[in-house]
DNA sequence: AAGCGATTTAACCAAACGGTTAATACTAAA
DNA sequence: TTTAGTATTAACCGTTTGGTTAAATCGCTT
């Protein structure tokens, strides 16, 4: 009966998580959900109170199964290579996954933030921390005194970036093809690497000086 | 009486676009709309016949503002320092303007992508010709054969993300103050600058070895 | 097999939603 | 000032929505 219980949960559980994500807290509908996961609607009222509450439980559902695992991932690093590499190499596989998940964290970032960073908090994440503890092996610039945070902004931009806008940029860049798009994604922690660590010779990029083109 | 009928329906408009941005198409309601605007319910439905055409128009006024705007800024520069440094003022300027922006397209790019490149196409808007056009200019890499598509998301990625996870870096790093937030911002164009060209020394950035740091 | 709490369902409900209608107010031309 | 077309509104409508309820079913204990 425990079992049969902890079933039907994680059932509900399972099918909220991919109407949310899917349709967005807005978007989604408690009979789809219910619909998905084989049950009658009025289950969902009775193990979530209310759809709110079950988008809550979604939400940490998903983010306690990233956070965490992206988390021990990152400890086990040492240098700023590693850490990128690593990093890279798992929001590549989480995301190819499932692709709708970026949006979802970005939806929540905007509505609640305030939870959200609560949320972190409450689960020992806290970066500036981690920041501040490293300050002093991080070479002082006389521009910035932000350096950390514009390498972090950098990596996480450069990273996510091919997964948010995947459906319009894999159209206007890659004939829409999945195939062209996951080799492109594929070649892109390596591409990452040598592009952070400067290898990458830009001088000899120049653009035309034909005036005509779009974009 | 023209003058007026063209009042009522940017009045509209207006509202439309606050409101369908904050909350998405679909926490976004009519009433709240026609409320904003001034204006009784009806009327939203005498200009636009639904909610889905008023939704389009907006998109297409907000687009129409944003993309020949960009396309030109970019069109005046010939060097790939000058596009970015363009590119970055730009998307800057726009987003502090209005910061639900990033999240509005992107939920557009999700849930009709097809529209979103149609659109581009009927506005003359194509980067991936102009990345052809320019290929020769390229260097070519034995590494990738998708350099300029990677450049363009890092571009793209560093640039877009402090704005569309502003909400939660604010509060992670910066303490929650829009003051030095903005600061951040607008030092960053210099930054990515520097960075890009390949002139900020990465080698001297190493992570502390305790690994009990949390992130 | 009877009893009992936990689980599941069909039927229902009030509120909110996008949209319609019919009547009114406005504007400009005659 | 009448008239005709446009703009605007109040009231209304059917549907969908999240949520409730009361009855039925299941699984276990005695």
């Amino acid at each position: 009966m425990n079992q049969l219980k902890e079933d039907t949960e994680q059932k509900i559980i399972q099918a909220a998580r991919e109407v949310f994500i899917e349709k967005g807290m807005d978007g989604a509908r408690m009979q789809e959900i219910a619909d998905r996961a084989g049950i009658n609607k009025a289950l969902l009222h009775y193990y979530f109170r209310s759809k709110e509450k079950m988008f809550d439980a979604v939400f940490q559902d998903i983010a306690m199964e990233i956070i965490p695992r992206f988390s021990q991932q990152v400890k086990n690093t040492q240098n700023l290579q590693e850490v990128i590499g690593s990093f890279i190499e798992f929001y590549n596989n989480t995301f190819r996954q499932n692709p709708f998940l970026p949006q979802f964290f970005f939806h929540e970032i905007w509505q609640h933030p305030d939870k959200l960073a609560a949320f972190m908090k409450s689960q020992d994440v806290d970066p500036a921390e981690m920041l501040k503890k490293n300050q002093h092996r991080i070479p002082q610039s006389e521009d910035t005194e932000f350096l950390g945070q514009h390498m972090i902004a950098n990596i996480l931009g450069m990273t996510l970036f091919p997964h948010i806008a995947r459906p319009l940029f894999q159209r206007l860049f890659f004939e829409n093809s999945d195939v062209v798009y996951d080799q492109f994604l594929a070649e892109r922690t390596d591409f990452l690497m040598k592009f952070i660590s400067g290898s990458i010779d830009l001088d000899a990029v120049k653009f035309d000086e034909n005036p005509d083109d779009d974009f």
